[in-house]
DNA sequence: GAGTAAACGAGACGGTACGTCGAGTCTTTTC
DNA sequence: GAAAAGACTCGACGTACCGTCTCGTTTACTC
């Protein structure tokens, strides 16, 4: 027994002997009833029946729908995002492309906003949304990014996570609360947007005509 | 709500008069609620036994608690946003700032995120929503940022309401999603991504000298 | 509005508006199940779905199982206690028969012992069946036998009550609890039993002579 | 069980002996969680669990809850009942007052009328019952019973499983059915009306007189 | 003494029913 | 003649045990 498999089998005891049938089924279901009704319609007992499994089978390996939910997106496969052009500008609108696609045509994009009304009502599960869900697709952008930091193309003290959130926040934030709508037009406004700024002084324009003190 | 709009209001106005007390006392009961059990486990059976009325008459108003609740917080008195510096970027700052505040401190703050999963469900209720809550508040700030374009601080090329929807977006979207902090930190750091950009050119760096400086 | 139905209402206002409908379902269905499944295999949930009824509408008015079987039984017409020959040997004999004949022949019959043992867990349900079942099937024996007292056929001295706890617990106990036959034999056996005694002195022998005075 | 009785029993007791501990444990908590929760609040598992045994392990040896219950009652050492006085009277007395006390006093007593609702189901269970703990208990009475008819105190006709069945009835009725006080006066009362009888004669008395007196 | 088969503890499994909660609708009573 | 009060049907909740079924692990008996 090699020491990889030493380390996993101590995982292995803190799970005891799941039913590997069963626990597949009940992620499977969950996903497919996730694209049928989507997270609010759904239901454990439904994931339950529907998976032909007891309820309590479900609540053993899972707190709440929302962690059910979490581990059975995390198991869909990722679309690779490998967008590595060696252009910042493309690098960025690739990204920003790729989140309002996820957001406006996949299931996950659905699911998203239903879920975070359950994230900040229980921190535990945001922890596991962050370290199972998001960490993973995040970081791929990420590497993608830093690479043009040593590229030289972005300088070293821009905060890279900063620019990924106001990309993703933006896109997320029309698709939810403003409802203004959320097209390829806005990708390529929001890379400028944040790549080279709205243009303005640092100053108010100079005080020959200014508004303001003389 | 703004001025009423015709007929159909009128015929609200008539019948809501008749009935004033429970009215008020719905929509106070559920303020209160609010501030005291969150959306989530806010309901309507809690609300109407609390206002000393039937479920029925609070259905007879508000089609789901999203109405109900958007209706609530639309009347709460709104901080008012008359933070108008006459420079652009103090003005965008204070309203990051208020952004960070509401959705930190205030009862708002920890309803939204749990509101959005309904708006995304229901469209009349997001429709609800932008009109009765978001635009006033939204439109103060736009007001600010439209005199820095007429001052000649900022382009008017700028889609200011872009520049917002990043600047509430990036603080939402950490709140909600990424759980990165947010603080103080992020609204300056957030205004000089926006005015400033990330300082990259548009086009990458010279193939003269390789990528990473010897 | 007469004086009884004033009583009535004030009666009908504490149990406040029960929909007929479902309370006649309810405790219809309760009768057919009870007969079909005994009271064992009884269940709330298929009382309620095969009465076509929410469970919770069950439990608002029936606080568990045994509630709602005690109600149903109790308005199942009583086969009318009549025998009533002027004869006290033989109205005895009649009521032992009866009991005999429910306890073996009728759905009450395999009920009652399942159901005391609820009764032994929960004294709010025994006073329930004792006023609303055993009482009115009781009282009728104990008129009749009352009127042998009054004819002189039996002394007034004697605990009518203990004669009839004697009857019902010797049949009760064999059937339950002995597992020995209750035919028609043990009917006339234990008539004159209670009614003649062991024939035993209230001495043991005289050493002389024989067992029964002469 | 009195002598085994071949090859089976046998081959039981082989296997048995191999985990004569937990067979042991399984009784042992059996009767202290009897005495503790009751019958009624008892479950297999709670046994098992208790006595640090798996649930498989309690199935193999008992096919229900009833039999290991009626196992684990019948291994309680029985109140000796030696209660011989020489005469009828006084034995009888004392064999009712010891019921009265098993019902109203011992775990025992509480656990009959929950065990009887189970035996009523399952008859296999009922022959268990009664080889197994009423048989033993009841004999020894009845042999005292029988030393009445031998003594000539007692008519050799009288029907001696008749008067216990009566009179452990009426205790057992009073107690589960009735609810009628369970005393010492019962006892007393019980005692005379089966040996003496009402004192009514075998036929109604004379017409001369009307029934009711003048 | 080693090998082997059973019985073992542990507890996961598919189920059934529990009793509760709230949704949204419908009915009766009251002002 | 509307609105209060709340009963209604419905569906899901999360829990408790049922009795069955793997899992490794003793353990006691062959060989």
């Amino acid at each position: 027994v090699g020491p990889e498999a030493g380390a996993d089998d101590r995982g292995d005891e803190r799970i005891r002997r799941r039913n590997a049938r069963s626990h597949r089924a009940i992620l499977d279901t969950t996903t497919e009833l996730l694209a049928e009704v989507g997270y609010g319609q759904l239901t454990i007992e439904g994931v339950a029946a529907r998976a032909g499994v007891g309820k309590a089978t479900v609540y053993r390996w899972w707190a709440s729908k929302g962690a059910l939910v979490i581990e059975a997106m995390s198991q869909q496969p990722t679309v690779p995002f490998d967008t590595d052009t060696g252009n910042l500008r493309a690098d960025l609108l690739a990204a920003v492309r790729r989140m309002i696609d996820v957001l406006t045509d996949s299931p996950e994009g659905t699911v998203l906003p239903e879920l975070t009304a359950d994230l900040v009502r229980d921190p535990r599960l945001a922890d596991q949304f962050r370290a199972q869900f998001l960490r993973p697709r995040r970081s791929a952008i990420e590497k993608v990014i830093q690479k043009a930091v040593e590229r030289g193309e972005l300088s070293p003290d821009v905060d890279i996570r900063l620019v990924l959130d106001a990309s993703a926040g933006a896109v997320f934030y029309r698709y939810v609360v403003t409802g203004e709508p959320v097209t390829e037009d806005l990708a390529t406004k929001l890379v400028s947007l944040l790549l080279d700024g709205t243009g303005s002084t640092r100053e108010p324009p100079q005080p020959a005509a200014g508004q303001v003190r003389p």
